[in-house]
DNA sequence: CCCCTATATTGCATAAATCGCAATACAGTA
DNA sequence: TACTGTATTGCGATTTATGCAATATAGGGG
């Protein structure tokens, strides 16, 4: 029988709900259903009375909750009587964009660095857009990411802050200016066809953008296809087209003033951003300590 | 982290020694291993200082066992209070010859009944040589059976009894009987090869006899080969031959009075007879307490 | 001094446990 | 009636544990 098993337990009793359960143990529910059978089929005695529309504590699963929590709170005594708890000694690895390492991981790492100086951490960077997969297939332990609109359940999101998304127009005086600003991008009769648009190559922004734009039965000239917000706004404020982009990145760019977002009244919906991680590796107390420091830096900004 | 690797622990912690531990624990010595290393891998601490001679507990150590005691005990305690080790149930399958069923079996199975009413055994008898392969297949949980020369690590022996292996002589005055007993069976001029003899047809009771012929250098006249030694006894009895058997499958045969054994000083070694089943299978506590009980049973006779 | 035994660890292949997903079942609700 | 929320289950895939064989090393004779 494992401690894990009696962590679940505790949790699932104090909630009386599996799906509760299951985000705050950061495991599937039907893990979560199974634990809980396993550690019955091990008693030999129902632990919870499910019926069908309430879960409640039989007469032996209150007696073993009373030694669940024990034997939990005795092995995590243990362990920090052992010294195993007292410092945190490892690697983390982390993929982000550039923007990302300024706008949101800087006051993440600094109080991170502070609270576990004796963890290391490995930072990768590259478009945004591959955050997910290199999440997905372990490269990387966590990655900063925007919230993907289906999230596979052994993927765990952590919100952190949201960014405007906007579709950016070059500042300076140009044809693409003058076309973009010249009519109501509201209005059906909006000429999108003669505005070269910058779009990401691949993405969640990209997801997003296409889905905005099939509602609406916009076809869009596209002039390039771009990996990494910062290319994009780097396009743009030089005038080659319109592009989409999170305020944030813009904010970040240096080129705030070479770029103006373009108003529309039934605008795209923001964008989450937050962090991305595998399940199954946020039960690393590395991985997880990183989670629970980002939470913390932003707690309550989202 | 699992109550059982807590158990391996507080076991190599008592032996200070691996190899003896995982007999006591039915496990490999590789597996006891990589448990230890698990166990401090997650504290993050050496527990047991081996020096290439020698086991001891570190200081961690022996705080952990303190803790590792207290909560292998109290486990224990909440399983019994909650009942699932008041009475077993199930089924344990049971594979042995006819004649171990008398003569082995009977006094084990009555004790089991009376300790364990509710479990029922589903007994398989046929030829004690196919119990080996009966258990690795895992067709049945345990086998009566002989001891195998090389014993598979992921078996379990447990030694019962021992029983002289006989070369056996008709007793009827025939021409087989005239030529065994005509001259010495130990000197080098014994005439085998006008013996008719009847081997197993596989099975340890085969591979003992081969290596033991081997080692004489003797080329004895296969006149049949049988499988299950009730058979040989029977053939022998009826003057076809001389043939091999444990002394226990004569006695038990009724026809102890039909055979005799064949005189020689250096005889064949005593055959070792005990229960046989899979170490994975021995965590089962049905099969584990068969296999207690049949321990206590023939308790001190071998 | 060298071979042999006893003991613990490790690479590798295999077996078992666990997990997430998708489908299912069922009760309450809009 | 369709829909939502909740728990379970079959199934494939991944992760973990195990046994075996090989390796390493020390001690004990001959």
């Amino acid at each position: 029988m494992d401690t894990r098993a009696l962590a679940v337990f505790v949790t699932v009793a104090d909630c009386l709900n599996f799906s509760r359960s299951s985000e705050q143990l950061h495991m599937s529910v039907s893990a979560v259903s199974r634990t809980i059978q396993r550690l019955e089929d091990e008693l030999g005695q129902a632990l919870l009375i499910r019926d069908k529309r309430s879960v409640r504590l039989s007469g032996a699963g209150r007696d073993f909750l009373a030694y669940a929590r024990r034997a939990v709170d005795e092995w995590q005594q243990v362990r920090r009587q052992l010294g195993s708890a007292t410092e945190l000694v490892g690697e983390v690895s982390l993929y982000c964009s550039v923007t990302a390492t300024y706008s949101v991981l800087a006051p993440i790492l600094a109080a991170f660095r502070a609270a576990h100086p004796a963890v290391e951490i490995m930072m990768h960077t590259g478009d945004q857009a591959d955050g997910i997969s290199r999440v997905l297939s372990a490269q990387d332990d966590v990655a900063v990411t925007g919230r993907p609109p289906r999230l596979p359940q052994r993927l765990e999101f952590l919100p952190l802050l949201e960014s405007p998304l906007c579709i950016w127009v070059p500042t300076a005086d140009c044809a693409v200016r003058q076309v973009a600003l010249g009519g109501d991008a509201d209005s059906p009769g909006f000429d999108w066809d003669r505005l070269p648009f910058i779009v990401p190559e691949r993405g969640i922004t990209k997801d997003i953008l296409d889905a905005w734009l099939r509602e609406r039965g916009i076809r869009p000239r596209v002039y390039a296809q771009v990996a990494g917000h910062e290319a994009i706004v780097a396009m743009v404020g030089l005038g080659l087209g319109i592009g989409i982009a999170p305020q944030l990145v813009v904010r970040a760019s240096g080129m705030a003033d070479s770029v103006s977002p373009l108003n529309m009244a039934n605008s795209l919906p923001p964008l989450a951003i937050g962090l991305c991680g595998l399940r199954r590796r946020l039960q690393n107390p590395l991985v997880k300590s990183l989670w629970d420091v980002a939470g913390q830096t932003y707690n309550g900004a989202v």
